[in-house]
DNA sequence: GATTTTGTCTAGTGAGTTGCTCAAGAATTC
DNA sequence: GAATTCTTGAGCAACTCACTAGACAAAATC
């Protein structure tokens, strides 16, 4: 029940990103020294993110990564299905990606136990993720002194 | 973010075990055929839980497994504790087997974006799991008609 | 227009996990 | 003591995770 590195990985990415939002690029190698990642594995994320339409690139020598949304737009649980798949614990209980499941003696009948506890805790985490913005999320990072910013100067 | 066809067959096992509660004992096989679960499978997961206090199991001829715990004092969440290991979506916030990030750089400050959002969605997993006894989970299967039981009768 | 600097794409890989199987052994009942 | 059941431990194929490598394509600069 964990979410995967590439998740992980790529929040801190765009935690990076939010901060250049409407200025500068980022190259791969800055975001990838600031936020202590392999700069290869980042790349499949950044391009992943890409494809998805959260994020435009550049090639070539003042190229980069840039953020094509607003942090108020983008939802953290937005990020996670991008990187990770569904949110939902057992396939049967998505929303994104529903599977009727094939061995449970449940599957066909009117309700499934399973299926109603699980239901409830996917409904707990898409609740906070699909609220959850990136603005909000970068806000934790402007709090810690040692990176104080001076938003705009 | 999916929980393991383990903690699903757990569940689904201690469904039926939940109903010969207080009765009589049931073997790996019945338990096995009646949720269509591998049984040399199912047998490791039984093990489980039985070494955390929740079955007893008799050898020999007469043997099974039953509850030795009332459906009202086992909730979901610590049958997927057992099985699946933390309910924590990363290291960084669980409760029952914390874990600094070696590689992040929020470790050292004093606050982390991932931390606080997955701290939310933590405590609301836990919040439904640990809350959602088997009495209430056994309640579904009832619902349905072709299994329908006269309690005690 | 050639070189350098970036992103793009595809494939590979080692370690670990998942989901299951097998076989030998120990307790219990009849 | 024989049959039946749980117990233990090992094994294993398939898959996933977290990277790594390398060839290629576009953009900027000289």
């Amino acid at each position: 029940m964990k979410f995967s590195k590439k998740s992980e990985y790529g929040l801190r990415a765009l935690l990076e990103l939010c901060e250049t939002y409407g200025g500068r690029v980022l190259q791969r190698h800055e975001i990838a020294e600031r936020q202590n990642i392999p700069v290869e594995f980042l790349e499949q994320i950044l391009l992943a993110l890409k494809r998805a339409g959260l994020l435009a690139s550049r090639r070539g020598i003042r190229g980069g990564y840039s953020l094509i949304k607003s942090p108020e737009e983008i939802t953290l649980g937005q990020v996670i299905r991008i990187l990770d798949g569904p949110l939902a614990p057992i396939s049967c209980v998505s929303r994104t990606a529903y599977q009727k499941c094939s061995d449970c003696p449940y599957a066909t009948k009117a309700s499934c136990p399973l299926q109603e506890a699980m239901g409830e805790v996917r409904d707990a985490i898409a609740n906070i993720l699909d609220h959850y913005t990136l603005s909000r999320f970068a806000l934790s990072k402007q709090a810690e002194g040692s990176y104080a910013h001076h938003k705009r100067s």
